[in-house]
DNA sequence: CACCATGAATTTTATATTTAACTATACCCT
DNA sequence: AGGGTATAGTTAAATATAAAATTCATGGTG
């Protein structure tokens, strides 16, 4: 088979096919909530660990960037961001003292609160080109993607 | 509604968790890609250059971030970089001065030749979690998603 | 108790990417 | 032809992220 036969071949394999159309949505979808986080002066990943504080309470640094996925230097240059910007603050382990939480404040609270409502309509306004039914299908698909691929890193 | 029931609804919201899912799946997915990638030397941005470069011939620069979605200061840098590996070379338009275009040299042909195989079946590797039947499905809903957000940006 | 392996956070360094400023060329248009 | 505008590519600076080295604290074990 000619290199050429070889790879017309291939476009069609759903392996690859699947892949190459995974990384287009999710970056055509990441840009766009990009853009809407932006707009409220942080970006993704500073709204990820700040949401991650709002929603689970102080953690640990170290727990975070387990849970966002952060080398743990990234993590020391992101709190120091939302620091200060005043949404957290550190907060040192009193039985531990190689540990330090980072804990949402007030004003962080309240800055979550208040863009929340806009920063849901934009991700259904970006997600509508599936219906709901296709979005649960699509969950579930994801999901079991996902997750096999976690269990493969070895 | 309270703060805490209003978060616990819209953990509901199938937007929202289809946002979550693809992110982290797409991210599981990606980087193991880039662990196979890395083995032969380059990184993700550099092969998909010349994964295109490879299947469409040669390419202006300029078209080369259109497609790959790469700020064209970028592309100058990935550009550089693949041709010290002498995987490229940059040729010179002769009607327009302003364009010149990167092409695949024959050793960078000979090099993916080299790794194609092996790189695919990692791919199928890491996407098995998902039967052909369910990669078929999931294809045409990411595509469907994607294409939308795509078209929801102005 | 003293030593050492481990773990958490920071610091430093390297890499990738974006943005903005800049240069050169081409096109238009009267 | 000349002047303005747009386009391609490079360069330089800013930002984000990862990787490696460093510091400090803890806990276990001989």
């Amino acid at each position: 088979m000619s290199e050429q036969e070889s790879y017309y071949k291939k476009k069609q394999d759903p392996s690859l096919k699947l892949f190459v159309v995974l990384t287009k949505a999710q970056r055509s979808v990441a840009d766009l909530v990009k853009d809407d986080i932006q707009r409220y002066g942080l970006n993704p990943t500073e709204f990820g660990v700040l949401e991650l504080l709002y929603h689970q309470g102080e953690q640990p640094l170290q727990k975070i960037g387990e849970k966002i996925l952060l080398a743990s230097g990234s993590i020391t240059y992101v709190v120091d961001k939302l620091e200060k910007k005043e949404y957290l603050e550190r907060i040192p382990c009193p039985n531990d003292r190689r540990i330090t939480f980072a804990s949402i404040t007030e004003k962080g609270r309240e800055f979550l609160n208040d863009i929340f409502p806009d920063h849901w309509k934009q991700i259904e306004r970006i997600t509508d080109g599936l219906t709901d039914e296709e979005k649960v299908q699509a969950i579930e698909l994801l999901k079991k993607l996902g997750q096999n691929a976690e269990g493969n890193q070895n």
